[in-house]
DNA sequence: TGATTATATAAGCTAATTATTATATATTAA
DNA sequence: TTAATATATAATAATTAGCTTATATAATCA
């Protein structure tokens, strides 16, 4: 058994939490760099309370972490979950979302630095 | 790149209809064994429209195939899907479940053969 | 301190998902 | 050909998910 074993119960609870285009998009971006809400909301047009609502999901189940810095809020992958290392293997499936950060930068609305 | 692709939207559609028990656990057991209907219904003590309901959604997305055996209908996984590198990870994840069927062969239940 | 900015949360609405019930189709066996 | 078995499908009902609007909280800045 090389890799880390996931109840079959809670794999489907992550998978139908990544099964959102959103929250999938979000994971990956967060895979590479530290994100806030602002941005998230900048990203992917949309609400700030539904933004909002979709990382509280995946914080509920442990996928990210939040640390607050100054009136930011920084979420990023919690690579402490017993969930990360198959959420990490699925990621490598999925293509890189960098463009969407660096469109930001260029339009100086980049927040978070890691 | 070692790894397959998979668009973004297409992937969260994918993880969506594995964020089931009864369709991750479905995959799971035809990872290694094909099966039929019945033997399903028995598996998951489910009515027969809702797991004839469950494969279907497998099988529009193109994750199992059906072949039919006399009067049965046998499900397997499709291995030519875009999807099977990712899904195959993802399943290496996930704990055996040859129990269940080992379950149906002593009872005397088991249909297909591989 | 009061205004601004970032974020969270609650309530309500709509859309999507899943199960149930009833019925249809297809194959096999008597 | 009729009965039994396996499966699918359609209609409907129940549950869940995601969005919007409105409002609350918390930090910063003037």
């Amino acid at each position: 058994m090389q890799v880390s074993m996931v109840e079959i119960e809670k794999a489907a609870t992550i998978l139908k939490l990544l099964g959102d285009k959103t929250r999938l998009t979000m994971v990956k971006i967060l895979d590479s760099n530290d994100c806030c809400v602002c941005e998230f909301v900048e990203i992917f047009k949309a609400s700030q309370p539904a933004i909002s609502q979709h990382v509280r999901k995946l914080k509920d189940a442990g996928v990210v972490r939040e640390t607050r810095r100054g009136q930011w809020i920084i979420y990023s992958l919690n690579k402490e979950s017993a969930f990360y290392p198959l959420i990490r293997n699925l990621l490598e499936h999925l293509p890189n979302q960098d463009n969407k950060l660096q469109e930001l930068e260029e339009q100086g609305l980049r927040i978070s630095c890691d």
